[in-house]
RNA sequence: GCUCGAGUGGUGGAAUUGGUAGACACGCAGGACUUAAAAUCCUGUGGGCAGUAAUGUCCGUGCGGGUUCAAUUCCCGCCUCGAGUACCA
């Protein structure tokens, strides 16, 4: 019987979804595990060989932890709101409800061919009705709650109310606006109902309000911070601008020190947590109140900066509000308006792209305005400049230029006067370092240091009243909304323009048809298009626009919400996948409680894996959530990264001289293409060929210059030079050993039908590989099923695991496969010869025992350090001993079936069912790895001379140190070794390593 | 610039409480079986030098130092590559 994967492999995979082998259940008295993937986008390119990585990593732990005997929660589901659907609607008209459809029914069998043990039943799609209710049930409760910093969690907005009611806000602390007016209880009273609401408004922890935000035109949308990568959108490249709008904000900032706290409580790698700690970026400093100096006494302003150098306050000499800083117009001295005005617009045009771009220019304005030193009650002048950004802190700082590179450069740029604070040169650069230099010229610092200078001026500042200890973050509140239509609606209908929540028992507010996907022609959202899109406070239903009257019918939120909301919370929903009245039951949340296994990718490093802590942390301040954190451990799994194919196309520069004295310079494009190694030997020769190149090759580069040169008439010279334009081709079209098929490529693709392909010396075509990302524009894309098909998904699992360590990206290579084809195919050989199942019931050997304890123990070591690739060597070793020893004992293959049965989970059920089981290996218990059958007698040492390893001695390891060393010495090799020289010190480590110095 | 990670044969990679560097696999070379091919099996395979050979010997884990009986592993100083982040006051 031969090892036939494409029979075996359907089988089993109908058998395990017939059977609901992988169901995971909710009330089981066994040990919970949470093994989770990052789920997938359904893009329309489907799924290429990176794609199952960390799937396969996954199913591994799965499956391994139940034959530990756990009840195991391995689901998988779809993030199926988002932009390329939608775009794809913008372009053909096709809903996007079809095209996710279709594209998640693709990912779906391709999945399933890998044999991956994946609770289906729990399956989650955040783009249907029935999941993203939850997610506007959350979108409410995030509405109806604030952040009360006394007890440091969120709570009820009911509780808030109270307080304003009994005793006003002044002694309210909250993470909220910053614009809070103070009121006592009795005007809180006397504040209309809307006015209230507009006050409130500025506490919850989802709000509306007026926000700078990253506008990008080309997608006609905001994006978050996250969704732009150097300065353009991550998707599509497109330039991203600064603008004002009316947008929905997430105040996550209420969360940065429970973020960062976080972070020491839970296995991530270090880099992971790195990236986390430098968006969430706190810094430790303080607030400084400057008064601006104006005549008119009634209208003083003060500016608020923060800085993390309050100690350098003596070094101020003048301070720079951001172009956009609210004081700006109003600060401005006529004689300086016009300049200020022009530099701000300037500013505004300017994308962030560009900004960046050049942040070596400087470049700022004067405002003309002053304003009072705190101490020194020296007027200050006060600048505007964009190397302050208005979203950071206050978005205006005072200059030390002393202390600050930045400062520094722009006061030399423009003349300031610096004043030096330390007992340091600066003439040349400022002094940057937090230590090594004492104050001076600074009245009352004059002689500490950077630590007791900084304890001092907080003092003192508290003591005027101008400031105080200040912790900043980098962390900004996350807008919401999108103006997009493929996205989860809100469930908010507008009254006076102020937003109300839908009663969530009306959920869920379904996404309406439109005509159009793009937006509106007055510029509203893609939701502008719909006709039924209102709310009737009556009937509680979605009805025509026509019928508001702002009285019971009301308009509806345009917006819809951002990608990352359906995937902030999707892994709580796995716990109870089809409860319909609640996200989860608390049962199943307190039975699951968090992720104890997450994989994906390190991309979603500052998106996701923040917004869903966030979230999760919200959900269990409210009682929603069982834990403080959502992933106990995670890994990110490398990028499997292409090897794109590459033939090389013929181009010859020629410069001819005519009799005319005319120079004529021509590049001439053949249709001829060259494998790698000709191109190699002679691109860029100039006139000359090399002399081993093929007379072939010769004769055709020889013909095609003759031909071009007699289309000139009375030629004096020329010179020619060949070059190669390198051509990707499809990685389909090559053999494992990188050979052209040439047939093949000629249909490949319409410019290649009439095209000569030149071979080598060897009659062979073989093209250039380079490493590239996976993409199907480059042709590098391997598919799975492919795999699948020629092998089986055994060996494509096996394989994948094999090519390296999980986290570290690597290049696909499907050469490589054959070894672990080979291997499956030995390992059957154990258990089956021509005639069928050849299998003893003998007392195995005590070689073999060694050869399957060893692997019991790497195995389950390996697995639990997510050390795959080691494991698939171990079972090579072991199967490779296995052969040699001709073990056919069913004490052995017995609980070797289930050793790989996490990484090859088809053949080993076969295996397993053929060795008469009646029941899936799913859950057959692990083998227990047992140490006394590795126990050894004797060990081969190696024996050293000054750390140079020169024989090897065969000795019984119940010898002493003495007894060792008395048998080394008088080996004749030692004593070849030593020529007669005394040994200095002989190092003995019984078990290890003996080490004569001499 | 800053932060993190990584540099080992022709290739992917293995080995760290310091103890036989190159496991396992690909590729390559040779051989067996076969009319032939495929498949399968066996042998060899880091480099240099010496030797017909067995073998011996030197070099060798990015570079230069150091600690140690012993360093891919620890320490100091560099170089290169990759990832993230960037006027953060």
């Amino acid at each position: 019987m031969k090892y036939n994967p494409n029979e075996i492999e359907p089988r089993w995979q109908q058998y395990w979804a017939e059977n609901q082998t992988f169901k995971a259940e909710n009330n089981s008295d066994k040990e919970k595990y949470y093994v989770l993937d990052m789920f997938p986008y359904p893009s329309g390119a489907g799924l290429h060989v990176g794609h199952p990585l960390g799937y396969i990593a996954s199913d591994i732990v799965a499956r391994f932890k139940r034959h530990k005997g756990f009840n195991v929660l391995h689901p998988q589901g779809y993030d199926s709101f988002g932009l390329p659907a939608e775009q794809y609607a913008i372009q053909t008209g096709q809903h996007p409800a079809i095209t996710t459809e279709t594209n998640i029914k693709r990912y779906r069998e391709q999945l399933d061919k890998i044999g991956f043990s994946f609770d289906w039943s729990r399956e989650v799609r955040t783009s249907n009705p029935d999941y993203y209710k939850h997610t506007q049930w959350i979108f409410i409760q995030l509405f109806e709650s604030w952040y009360n910093v006394e007890s440091d969690k969120a709570e009820s907005i009911c509780s808030l109310i109270i307080k304003f009611e009994q005793e006003g806000n002044a002694n309210v602390k909250a993470i909220c606006d910053s614009d809070i007016e103070i009121f006592t209880a009795e005007q809180w009273k006397a504040f209309s109902p809307d006015e209230q609401q507009r006050i409130l408004l500025k506490y919850r922890l989802t709000y509306l309000a007026e926000t700078e935000v990253n506008w990008c035109p080309q997608l006609g949308t905001v994006l978050a911070n996250d969704e732009i990568v150097n300065g353009v959108s991550e998707r599509g490249g497109y330039p991203v601008i600064r603008k004002k709008m009316k947008q929905w904000s997430m105040r996550i900032s209420a969360y940065a020190e429970r973020l960062l706290q976080g972070l020491e409580t839970i296995d991530w790698t270090e880099s992971l947590k790195e990236s986390q700690r430098n968006w969430i970026g706190k810094s430790v400093g303080a607030s400084v109140r400057f008064s601006v100096i104006s005549s008119e006494v009634e209208k003083s302003h003060q500016i608020e900066v923060f800085t993390t150098r309050p100690d350098t306050i003596f070094g101020v000499s003048f301070m720079t509000l951001a172009p956009e800083h609210d004081l700006v117009a109003q600060i401005t001295t006529p004689e300086q308006k016009a300049a200020v005005e022009a530099y701000v617009e300037a500013t505004a045009k300017r994308s962030e792209r560009e900004r960046m771009a050049d942040v070596k220019t400087i470049s700022g304005v004067f405002t003309g305005a002053y304003a009072e030193h705190p101490f020194t009650k020296e007027p200050v002048q006060i600048w505007i400049g964009d190397y302050v950004l208005a979203g950071y802190g206050t978005g205006a700082v005072m200059a030390v230029p002393a202390g600050d590179e930045r400062d520094y450069a722009f006061a030399k740029h423009f003349g300031i006067e610096i004043k030096n604070i330390f007992d340091k040169d600066i003439s040349e650069a400022a002094y940057t370092e937090k230590g090594g230099f004492t104050f001076v010229n600074s009245d009352f610092l004059n002689g500490l240091d950077y630590k007791t200078g900084t304890a001092k001026i907080i003092e003192e500042l508290e003591k005027i009243g101008a400031g105080k200890s200040k912790v900043n973050y980098r962390l900004r509140d996350a807008v919401f909304s999108r103006q997009r239509y493929w996205g989860e609606p809100f469930p908010v209908y507008y009254v006076n323009g102020l937003p109300q929540m839908i009663d969530p028992k009306y959920l869920p507010i379904r996404l309406p048809e439109v005509e159009k996907y793009l937006p509106t022609e007055d510029g509203q959202p893609p939701l502008g298009n719909a006709s039924v899109w209102a709310w009737d406070t009556v009937n509680n239903q979605v009805v025509e626009n026509s019928k508001i009257d702002n009285k019971t019918i009301f308009p509806l939120e345009l917006n819809t919400m951002p990608g990352w909301a359906g995937s902030s919370w999707y892994w709580m929903r796995y716990m109870d996948a089809h409860n319909d009245a609640e996200f989860a039951s608390k049962e199943a949340l307190d039975y699951w409680q968090n992720v104890d296994l997450y994989i994906g990718g390190s991309e979603h490093a500052t998106g996701h894996l923040l917004y869903s802590r966030f979230w999760n942390k919200f959900l269990k301040d409210r009682g929603f959530a069982p834990t403080e954190e959502p992933f106990k451990k995670l890994i990110n799994q490398g990028m499997i990264l292409g090897m794109s194919a590459y033939i090389y196309r013929a181009k010859i520069e020629y410069l001819i001289k005519t009799q005319d004295n005319q120079t004529h310079r021509k590049t001439v494009i053949y249709n001829n293409y060259f494998p790698k190694n000709i191109t190699d030997r002679i691109n860029g020769n100039n006139n000359v060929l090399p002399t081993d190149i093929s007379i072939d090759v010769k004769e055709s580069v020889e013909e095609a210059v003759s031909n071009e040169i007699a289309k000139f008439e009375n030629v004096v010279s020329y010179e020619y030079l060949i070059r190669f334009d390198p051509i990707r081709i499809d990685v389909s079209l090559l053999n494992l050993s990188d050979e052209l098929d040439i047939e093949r490529i000629k249909q490949w693709r319409e410019e290649f039908k009439e095209a000569i392909f030149i071979k080598d010396d060897n009659d062979k075509f073989v093209v250039g590989r380079e490493v590239e990302k996976m993409s199907k524009s480059f042709y590098n894309v391997v598919n799975p099923d492919d795999i699948c098909n020629e092998y089986g998904a055994d060996t494509l699992r096996l394989y994948e695991m094999f090519l390296g360590p999980m986290e570290q990206a690597k290049p696909w290579n499907t050469a490589g496969i054959t070894g672990v084809f080979g291997f499956l195919k030995k390992l059957w050989r154990l258990y089956f010869d021509d005639n069928g199942l050849n299998v003893t019931n003998e007392e195995p050997t005590k070689e073999m025992y060694k050869s399957l304890h060893k692997t019991i123990k790497k195995v389950t070591d390996d697995i639990e350090n997510f050390s795959f690739n080691t494991s698939v060597s171990q079972f090579m070793i072991c199967v490779n001993e296995l052969s040699q020893q001709k073990c056919h004992h069913r004490a052995i293959l017995e609980p070797l079936a289930i050793l790989i049965s996490p990484y090859a989970p088809h053949i080993a059920e076969e295996l397993w069912h053929q060795l008469g089981h009646n029941e899936s290996i799913a859950t057959a218990p692990f083998p227990i790895f047992d140490e006394k059958h590795l126990i050894e007698s004797e060990k081969e040492y190696p024996v050293s001379f000054n750390g140079k390893m020169r024989f090897t001695i065969n000795l019984p390891l119940d010898l002493s140190v003495a007894e060792i060393e008395k048998i080394v010495l008088a080996d004749s090799r030692t004593q070849e070794q030593l020529q007669g020289r005394e040994p200095k010190k002989v190092i003995i480590v019984p078990g290890k390593i003996i080490n004569i110095v001499g």
